[in-house]
DNA sequence: CCGCGAAGTTATATCATATTACATTCGCGT
DNA sequence: ACGCGAATGTAATATGATATAACTTCGCGG
């Protein structure tokens, strides 16, 4: 009943779950400043243990930051399997874009750790992190809807993730607004989606008829 | 004739050119390690002078990091246009983009401090950096040698712009590499020039029809 | 019940940002 | 040519973060 002690509560000396407290309260960090606002100590501090208390659980602040974006990746997974799951009237690829706009504008620090921090970057292939963006592509190919030729899908998915990432960025930077201003993000959006769909569709009827 | 001392070369105790030092210093610093890499310290003790020197300068680092950004911008835009000048039989368009991707991953830290840090989220509109930014985008609208029908035009480039910056962030935080090895960087690039001048010159079209 | 290992603590080294007070030099007006 | 103010640099210092080392507490298996 008790909050979170996935563990036992313990004593006062010993936290009980710090580890995954830590994850949950920087991840609530991240989402007002971004991951530059991660602070080690500050953590600490918050959830009411000394200074390097953390340094047991992670080796460094990068080694925290990863585990924060890998459970990032695991909700926005879980948020984004959940909306696509019931009925609409709207294409599962406009939802997926436009939840995603909605999350990178919403949410815009723990988008920035998922999508412009370098901790990616430094994933390996089968840890973790790697793991947890890989689930969230494969959302969005499931998301296509497109028959299945492999190659085709995944490049098409490539591009709209591309593109999306791209929009989020360029509105939270704030240069949509200039003389474009008349252009709203979610018709931006919706033109990326309307491309896509053309682009897939066209490139398959002529993978089919090669094939043929 | 010497490297650069815009003013003059001065003494031993006035550097004479500081100011501009500190942001060439700088921007040699972020292109190995991104924005993160910038100390006003230790750009202080390569130049030779007392640590807090720079601050005569710069109020603060995000205040050299928005000068840094804003002279990337040049740069970059100096290099483009050169580029763009020059006669090819590939389109504007095309070199346009390719010419991005390849300064995103060669030149990555420069190109995340451009467009993946928060900087220009911060930029007023009038200022400076607002300025070189929107000067970089008037090339790519230049570049997509349209017709004038300004707001298809921004739109058009407002998708290529998000869609390469997509793109050269996937390809540098390694998600390109995956099962989707096959689908190599330049062609994806090619497939949204290909793309945009298509959805471009169907929306003229429809556009004169609607007009006429 | 004892001792080992996991998880915390205190103390400390190092380093970066930023401010304050002081020193030097430039260059401009008289 | 000179002297004064503004610009530019330095030294000293406060603050706060990362990270490590050495010690303490507590649960648990033999």
């Amino acid at each position: 009943m008790s909050p979170r002690p996935a563990r036992k509560a313990l004593n006062a000396y010993h936290h009980g779950d710090l580890r995954d407290a830590l994850v949950q309260a920087a991840l609530h960090e991240v989402e007002l400043g971004g991951p530059e606002a991660i602070s080690i100590s500050a953590l600490a501090k918050k959830l009411g243990v000394s200074q390097p208390a953390p340094y047991k659980h992670f080796a460094d602040r990068e080694t925290l930051l990863t585990a924060v974006t890998a459970e990032a990746f695991r909700q926005f997974s879980a948020m984004m399997r959940a909306a696509l799951e019931k009925p609409s009237k709207q294409s599962k690829l406009s939802r997926f874009a436009q939840l995603t706009l909605d999350f990178g504008l919403r949410r815009n620090g723990i988008y920035r750790l998922m999508f412009a921090s370098r901790t990616m970057a430094c994933a390996p292939k089968g840890s973790e992190l790697h793991s947890a963006a890989m689930e969230t592509f494969e959302l969005l190919i499931e998301a296509l809807e497109a028959p299945a030729v492999e190659l085709l899908r995944e490049r098409s998915a490539l591009k709209v993730w591309a593109s999306l990432h791209g929009v989020v960025m360029l509105a939270e930077q704030g240069l949509l607004t200039g003389q474009a201003a008349h252009v709203s993000r979610e018709e931006l959006v919706e033109d990326i989606v309307e491309e896509t769909k053309l682009a897939l569709s066209v490139a398959i009827e002529k993978a089919g008829k090669a094939g043929s």
